[in-house]
DNA sequence: GTTACATGTAACAAAACAAATTACAGGTCG
DNA sequence: CGACCTGTAATTTGTTTTGTTACATGTAAC
């Protein structure tokens, strides 16, 4: 199955605090309105954000605003954040493979391994851009 | 979520096939068992690796072999072989957002061209790994 | 302080999916 | 023909994602 689509909701949301200064009118609503998704949705995110130290958002008060600058921030710290694929769990393996024959009881520690190295180039590729260079294509607006 | 298992599945049969010689004693019920699991899963993986050229396997006749040498097989064949994330599908985005908004509105093209060079960056890491690397890793037998 | 309106979260429902399993059709060969 | 295998459709079970409802809590204007 796909990563979850939680990560490009966090990318969408992040992009959009930083274009849309006005800082009171980014409430989860606005924000659900523009990703297209529920409020409940946004602020469950955002919450994960917060955690992560991106966003500033307090209870009660209507907005949110970037706590940092968008070059600042990579989508890797981002991927982080939302929590959308644990360490080393980005391919699964088949459990409880038969110790008594060579293949089974040693094949864990190669795909392990493996798996590991691929999931970190994926993670690499995510550290090398950050959310200017997905704002700079966004202010393109070639449509 | 996780890549599913069926590529794990798939990496450890074609390793098996390799390291025992006496084809006959490769059915689906004895593969089955050093991977831990039901028979009908094993041919189901049998047939997509069938269907990319890695196994030779007849209906009715006992026993699968690998179709090319180890050397000759990538993880990345493998993992294609098996279909288990496909092109631009390794990350999911949102769907629909907001036309009106100029993140909503250009986002999209954005996020496809990170999540297509992260899921490549992934991809290559898998295609410079043989299955011969795996099973030397295996036959080293370290338990 | 109370009112209006926001965020924070728990709890639940619906939809999508992976994996195991059952059942059976069809192939091969002694 | 009969034993045994592969091929595959259909079903079930368990898990995960996403959306939704409901409500507690925080803030600030009045």
């Amino acid at each position: 199955m796909s990563i979850s689509s939680r990560f490009s909701v966090a990318i969408h949301i992040l992009c959009l605090l930083a274009i849309n200064e006005e800082k009171a009118t980014n409430t989860s609503e606005y924000l659900a309105g523009s990703v297209n998704t529920n409020p409940v949705v946004i602020r469950k995110v955002m919450s994960m954000l917060k955690g992560a130290g991106l966003v500033h958002v307090r209870a009660g008060v209507a907005g949110a605003e970037l706590a940092k600058t968008l070059a600042e921030i990579t989508l890797l710290d981002v991927y982080k954040a939302v929590n959308v694929v644990a360490e080393n769990d980005l391919f699964s393996s088949h459990e409880h493979p038969n110790p008594e024959c060579i293949v089974g009881r040693n094949i864990q520690q190669s795909l392990t391994k493996q798996f590991s190295a691929a999931q970190k180039a994926m993670e690499h590729s995510l550290e090398i851009v950050t959310l200017a260079d997905v704002v700079q294509d966004i202010l393109a607006d070639n449509v």
